[in-house]
DNA sequence: TCTGGGGTCCTAGGACCC
DNA sequence: TCTGGGGTCCTAGGACCC
């Protein structure tokens, strides 16, 4: 049996722990750069703010009903969801993380009569422990346990804990549960099934074989043989390396100064970097890209990207942003006004199994060990305590215009509390 | 005026091999 | 006129997820 904990509206969830005004009130976060809603409390859902609106168009419903805007606070949201996960797993035999806001559980081997005390008992642990409400899915597979999660916020008395055992139980679910709703169908092929009259999920099951995969290849019908039952994806013990890793932003402005875009350009490459060091790997392509505002067609329009790479697959800070700045002063083209930046390393693999170039230039170990260094400098006083020359202090500038202090993350931002 | 960020996997087609 | 069979690797695009 598989678990789903499911953290409801995430983000506003974990406003409300430290903000307890927020409590009944119609609450969005938005998106980085304060560009669209990404977080609703149910309240938000009621008036009809929907998922992934921008701002703008959300804004007369924002002022009519008061609704309180919040900028993405992402400091407060993961060190929140450390605190779930943690507690989770002291619940349950294995937890695997499968995105901020929800963890699948390994519930095998506990008796079937006792799934649907367990699950109750480990959402309101999970509430008390960090404040945060949870809905818990039990059932025989992912999928299904995904769907079981979707029960616990529409029916209050299952008390956040819905158990899909009975083959009769799971038909009786899936034959109201819309079809575009399911986890690996989305905005291709939901459409598509309807328009072949396939409404619900019960439906959807009933669909031929042959059908499925012609339509939706291997990745359908694994969905459609989770539904029926039969697992088809495993529980993941150890995450898997990421293959890709990439950070990028929009601005508040277009930029036009090169000088602008260099430092974003650093700055993009040094947190790859982290991130790449953080899970033991190198990588041996650096990809800068810059995009101009596609929601403007009247401005000059251009996406333009370069890759390079090093010499030797590498982690080091340093290498990479000589590489990137490389690439960036490739692509930069005077004239344009770039909304968008972002860097993505790629070609990554086990930081062991580096093979060394016989003409390497650069000496390896001081390079790790000056970024070891660097690592543990930031890790205890801050993020961006020791920063490379080319980042500078002066981050260009997004929009955060209703950020929230760091809560649990940084003491001296807390606010003043009156005695 | 204002429109997010970070990922994975699958598939089809082309280039290439013998 | 007739024009093989079997395979790998890479890439771009499309689908999906949160």
């Amino acid at each position: 049996m598989y678990g789903l904990a499911d953290c409801n509206n995430f983000f506003v969830s974990c406003e409300r722990v430290f903000a307890p005004r927020l409590e009944g009130i119609p609450v969005v976060v938005l998106s980085n750069n304060d560009g669209c809603v990404i977080s609703r409390s149910n309240e938000a859902k009621a008036i009809g703010i929907r998922m992934g609106q921008p701002l703008f168009q959300a804004s007369p419903l924002i002022r009519r009903h008061g609704v309180q805007v919040l900028s993405s606070n992402y400091a407060l949201y993961s060190d929140m969801s450390h605190r779930v996960m943690t507690t989770l797993r002291s619940l349950v035999p294995a937890a695997e993380v499968y995105s901020i806001d929800e963890a699948f559980l390994d519930l095998s081997g506990i008796p079937t009569g006792e799934l649907s005390a367990l699950g109750r008992r480990i959402a309101s642990t999970v509430r008390r422990h960090t404040g945060i409400p949870v809905s818990i899915g039990t059932a025989p597979s992912k999928t299904l346990a995904k769907i079981a999660s979707k029960l616990c916020k529409q029916y209050p008395k299952l008390h956040d804990s819905c158990l899909m055992y009975r083959p009769e139980d799971i038909a009786k679910v899936l034959r109201t549960f819309p079809v575009q709703d399911i986890w690996g169908i989305g905005r291709r092929h939901g459409p598509m099934l309807r328009g072949a009259g396939i409404l619900t999920a019960g439906q959807f099951v009933q669909a031929r074989e042959e059908w499925i995969r012609h339509r939706m290849g291997v990745a359908g019908l694994r969905t459609w043989k989770e539904l029926r039952g039969e697992p088809c994806i495993g529980f993941e013990h150890t995450p898997p390396a990421k293959q890709q890793i990439c950070t990028s932003r929009s601005f508040a402005a277009e930029a036009t100064d090169p000088d602008d875009l260099r430092r974003a350009v650093a700055l993009f490459t040094a947190q790859c970097a982290e991130k790449l060091r953080r899970q033991g790997s190198v990588c041996s392509e650096v990809q800068v890209f810059i995009a101009t505002n596609r929601h403007r067609p009247e401005l000059p329009q251009q996406y333009a990207n370069r890759i390079l790479s090093p010499p030797t697959p590498t982690d080091s800070t340093l290498e990479l942003t000589v590489l990137a700045e490389r690439a960036l002063r490739s692509i930069f083209t005077p004239g344009f006004g770039y909304k968008k930046a972002g860097v993505i390393l790629s070609g990554i693999g086990p930081r062991a199994a580096v093979q060394t170039s016989l003409f390497d230039p650069s000496d390896r170990g001081r390079q790790t060990r000056l970024m070891k260094a660097l690592d543990q400098v930031n890790g205890r006083f801050g993020r961006h305590t020791l920063v490379t020359a080319a980042q500078g202090f002066d981050p260009v500038k997004t929009n955060r215009n209703h950020v929230s202090p760091n809560y649990t993350t940084s003491w001296d931002e807390l606010p003043e509390i009156k005695v």
